[in-house]
DNA sequence: TGAGGCAATGTAAGCCATTACATTCCGCGA
DNA sequence: TCGCGGAATGTAATGGCTTACATTGCCTCA
């Protein structure tokens, strides 16, 4: 039976190399001020002892942990998983660390995330969107913990930002909706209450129509939670309408595979009987069939942005500059001119 | 201009309420211990404050953190994402914090991320499949870290898992297809020497051909990294061959996803020139068209319950017993029998 | 009325690393 | 040969919290 040893600590390590724990942690951090000999004796101890520093005692002595906090909205189905996986390897080429938090799209859950990772001594916050309460935006502030804000980006906010804007980029959808003859719209959203993005992707196709001398009122709009199923079940609500429309908006592509689906079962063909499109371009909207046309983000782009934004803040507290990127029309199956 | 302030501590919060450091401990972490008006001071004291514990300094002086962490292969096209979220949902709810971390397969990847996140404090880790360097788990046993394996069941193993048997899973399936009159039988797999449920998988294939009195040898392989397109290039591939298989095992449904869009590329009909079936069933599999015949894997309750193992563990330090949950097979639209 | 006991609170010793500052050592130039 | 400067290393204070143990105060029971 083996004895239960306590875990090692830079004192063992250091008195197994007959150093001080001041050469054992430079050695860790900074090993070139070590002359060379010194330096294998060390790392051979470290070795030796199996030895791995305490994180909670590092952040505390050195006020930082080289760590970046990421609040996700979800982590199922894909829409932020290929940003995330961009920020985290430009974060880790930099030497740092990212956790990760998901919210399931509750605010009150979000909140208690942020005051988690800042707990957790994260140096930065990479957040989604810019609406929030105020009280955390203060809470970040006295504890002066830098926050980014992406998948958004709002020339009129104050608080920086990697990000496209949601608003043009579905009125540019919408414009190209329109020009096919399209003027029975609906959306199908997800919640505009708490969540900015999918506002502003509403107001996008408000403000096509208006453009194109329509009533934005005549826009069919059904919210709905995130969710395959709950994108199906608006569809079919939608379509049980007896004037139905003719183009089918979907606030994420999510919602729009769910209305794909459903249209399907419901033996609608798409696009001859209905439009739909999506937003984001995440994976799924190419798989399924008839492939879906989205509007495309820059995911990867964001990702790696944000993170060298924040790094730099972090480093040499450059100020963040406000970067803009843009999404773009990705005209695949699902959209076609309106068919009488 | 806003005079910049340190963060509040323990001691700041402890003078406003005119109490100790030890009370205004007590009242955080067991109110129940303080007398109600006391309680109600520091309450509002901390509120007043902003104060927020510094997780580092917690964790070091209670040495255990209440946090799990999890290492998973991948955070894109949500294979552990609904497991992962019945993980952390069971956690939360017995006042436990779970931290993610992904490795993209790769295993030098993590072991840095296993060493990351017990240096960060994990009171327990859950790792996915068996397969690792023995010296990371003497790692985990000198640092007193305990592992539970998921994804991945092993009566043979002495290490606790809570899984489900992928060759008894994969045999089943095998069976069925061998059972509609499939002679000619290929798989698309993720590579097998880094993940022990990929070669299960294809052990099970193996197994159900030699019980059907097939040689084992006959059956088409490919390996390939994880992705939508690369289960499509490998099935491209598959088909060239002159005398092609009549039905394709995937060992995950990305690559039987993939293999899908391919076939219909290629105007291959599937199931009447081929069946294609997949493993996992997630989300992807339903909405495919047609959608994907595969082995459902029960991802919640094997969250839900690597949790409560877990829990119990650190707890009361309840031995972890090994649970074994079965996997079904869903049938849809991409098997059919034999077709000459 | 006094002792015993319990609930509420306080005191202070850690937990483990970092880092400012102090010390030692060495080589080199004058 | 002496002194000086810089490189290498050591000393010890520090960070914020938990918790074993000590203390206080009050109620109860004999």
């Amino acid at each position: 039976m083996t004895i239960k040893r306590p875990t090692p600590t830079l004192l063992d390590v250091a008195e197994m190399a007959g150093v001080s724990t001041a050469t054992v942690s430079r050695c860790l951090n900074f090993p070139d001020q070590l002359a060379a000999n010194t330096r294998t004796k060390v790392k051979l101890a470290v070795k030796t002892l199996g030895y791995s520093p305490n994180f909670g005692a590092r952040a505390m002595a050195a006020r930082r942990t080289n760590t970046i906090g990421a609040i996700i909205p979800t982590m199922e189905n894909a829409v932020f998983a290929r940003g995330l996986q961009a920020f985290q390897e430009e974060l880790r080429q930099h030497g740092f660390t990212m956790l990760v938090a998901s919210t399931s799209y509750r605010p009150d859950l979000e909140a208690e995330q942020i005051r988690s990772l800042v707990a957790r001594g994260a140096d930065a916050l990479l957040l989604i969107g810019h609406e929030r309460d105020p009280e955390i935006y203060n809470f970040l502030e006295t504890q002066g913990v830098p926050a980014l804000v992406t998948w958004a980006f709002d020339s009129g906010s104050v608080r920086p930002s990697v990000g496209f804007n949601n608003k043009a980029a579905n009125y540019a959808m919408a414009a190209e909706v329109i020009s096919l003859g399209h003027r029975e719209l609906a959306l199908i959203s997800a919640e505009t209450s708490t969540n900015d993005r999918a506002h502003a992707r509403h107001l996008g196709i408000q403000s096509a129509m208006t453009d194109a001398g329509m009533m934005p009122e005549t826009l069919r709009f059904i919210e709905t939670p995130y969710g395959i199923e709950n994108g199906a079940n608006a569809f079919e609500k939608i379509m049980q309408d007896p004037n139905r429309p003719t183009a089918v908006f979907c606030g994420n592509d999510v919602l729009g595979v769910g209305a794909l689906q459903r249209a399907r079962q419901m033996g609608i063909r798409v696009p001859e009987d209905v439009s739909i499109v999506g937003f984001d371009d995440i994976e799924l909207a190419q798989i399924t069939y008839p492939a879906l046309t989205t509007v495309h983000v820059p995911h990867r782009e964001m990702g790696r942005r944000a993170a060298l934004a924040l790094v730099g803040l972090i480093r040499d507290s450059t100020a963040i500059e406000t970067v803009e990127l843009h999404a773009t029309l990705v005209f695949r199956d699902t959209l076609g001119p309106v068919h009488k």
